[in-house]
DNA sequence: GTGAAAGCGCTAACAA
DNA sequence: TTGTTAGCGCTTTCAC
């Protein structure tokens, strides 16, 4: 490979004017910057980024992404608005997943850490507390936490606000539709999300005036098989619900599954309500009425928190939790 | 923050010891190892990837990868299988968005060859024929185009095969369905898949004895919104299609939901097939019968094309299109 | 306007 | 078994 010696040398110039030439950094006569810019072109020259990093002393240019796993839809979402912003002031994304394990977790971040990111944005899994929080408190990189909060840490946290929204779910299943009887199949136990979610649900029964039956409580896991287990769970009790939320995109989509595999119908025979709404939700049988998370947002976000904290290291840290959107469509029981 | 020097200082050995005990790469004697160790863990020395890199004048142990769009719902397996792969030799991803923009595109590219990536797995889109490939094609990091095929080029390449699998779906119309007129809604302008679908399009037509009509192909484009119009030209045609292939996962979702806003019924009004399949296909009115792509086979391909490339450059170059599979659902007309 | 030279943090002969 | 030292490719202060 060629390196900017290489280059100084057939142009005749000295490293630093190659170097001046490639940065701007400071002037130099059009005629030898031509020259340089020429044996550039023709040397096939390409600069060596990571050397200029060490050099400098400095950041790498680069954010530094962990997520669950890549085929959740809606981190699509999330990374392609922190990579446009992140685009914005020219870093580049290091992107790595965690399958919700703690050591991948651990690893990862570690990694991200040893490549010098200038930050990094983490949906930190259940077990996150263990070592990758407190590493990451530890080091004077600046972190945000997306997602998922983690109320104990001191760590910027972008996230959706859930309590409210999934009470607000129980309302319109209760005050609309006159349900009494209604269950949850909730997420990934250790999952703020799926706490804050339970809550929402309890809270709604309660200021609905309805008991709150644990039997009604499907516990969920982190993929679409635990949701139709829950369901089918869910469905085998004696008084089963005559309405349903899902709390994630994972157990609504499983549990829809099991419910259509069994020939039960919605919302005639059991209403149905989403927390995470998903692209193909109108051309479903019985389109669902659910609540939507602004991705694109929580994105944009997580950037701009990050810049804030890269420029005011002492600053106090943020818990920024964004509202979503309901969307009422059939499932419910709505015409 | 802290160096090797700092470490070498307080454990009171050399810096190389140190650099030894962190590679493991020489006998370090258990009391001198365990001291640094311990000096390590209390100064929270991590160790700079980036000047390693640097010093040993190789690779960065990270593979670049480029894509159109993360919001497409395959891009999620494929580069969940990459990562995978990828990790079992120790190597990071470094991501990036090119939204079919040929700008975007190369500066993607050029910014992961300045990262000094060890490989490069870039799905090339429609104009990156101009800078980026013949770039990719002087640079020495081993390439791997992925799903779109280049065939001008000399880069490894991985995808799927599109024309004798679109020529079935048409079998599949026209033998079981009786279908004569079928209509397809092809995608995106200029890239390889688009016209080899288009291609198995027409040669089904031919071998099945229909007469291709020129006015049957509905043009879509990048997103959403182009497979919803082109599906509302060509059901505005005089003799409109009684069958209609999506030609990727937006036209389908498209040309769905624009028959669904317009009470058309598939399959009783118009018969539906897509190239594409996508995981809500079960839930849907009526269940989408589909082509699947198997993206983790082809994000795992890719990083062993690429592995192969870097152990010998002057091997021939491969194209690789990988068969996909056909599910038989009920928009087709089946029961 | 440009060059020489001292780093940046690390690796890897070479020497002891 | 460990230390010394010459790099890796680039940036940047001085000095001319």
């Amino acid at each position: 490979v060629t390196t900017m010696r290489d280059v100084a040398i057939t142009a005749q110039v000295s490293i630093s004017t190659v170097s001046h030439v490639l940065n701007g950094t400071r002037y130099v006569e059009p005629a030898t910057e031509s020259r340089v810019r020429a044996v550039i072109e023709q040397l096939g020259y390409r600069h060596n980024h990571l050397a200029r990093v060490v050099a400098r002393g400095g950041r790498s240019q680069s954010i530094g992404v962990g997520v669950s796993s890549w085929t959740k839809p809606y981190f699509g979402a999330v990374v392609s608005a922190i990579d446009r912003a992140a685009a914005r002031f020219g870093s580049t994304l290091l992107l790595g997943e965690t399958s919700e394990d703690e050591e991948r977790e651990y690893r990862l971040v570690n990694s991200l850490l040893e490549r010098r990111v200038d930050g990094i944005v983490l949906a930190a899994g259940p077990r996150s507390g263990e070592r990758t929080l407190p590493m990451l408190e530890r080091a004077t990189t600046p972190t945000v936490l997306l997602d998922r909060i983690h109320p104990a840490t001191k760590l910027d946290q972008v996230g959706t606000e859930n309590v409210e929204p999934t009470a607000r779910l129980v309302d319109h299943l209760a005050q609309v539709h006159g349900k009494r009887r209604i269950g949850l199949i909730s997420g990934l136990a250790g999952l703020s999300t799926t706490k804050e979610r339970l809550l929402g649900y309890e809270k709604g029964l309660e200021r609905n005036g309805i008991r709150i039956d644990p039997a009604l409580v499907g516990h969920g896991g982190p993929s679409v098989q635990h949701g139709e287990q829950a369901a089918a769970r869910l469905l085998a009790i004696n008084h089963p619900p005559r309405a349903i939320i899902g709390a994630n995109n994972e157990m609504t989509f499983g549990a829809l599954r099991w419910l259509r595999r069994n020939q039960i119908s919605v919302p005639d025979d059991v209403a149905f309500c989403s927390f995470d709404d998903f692209e193909w939700a109108e051309l479903m049988t019985s389109p669902i009425t659910a609540i939507a998370q602004d991705w694109t947002r929580i994105g944009i976000r997580a950037v701009s928190v990050l810049r804030a904290r890269m420029e005011d290291p002492t600053a106090p840290h943020t818990i920024d939790q964004l509202s979503p959107n309901l969307t009422i469509r059939n499932s419910c029981g709505c015409p």
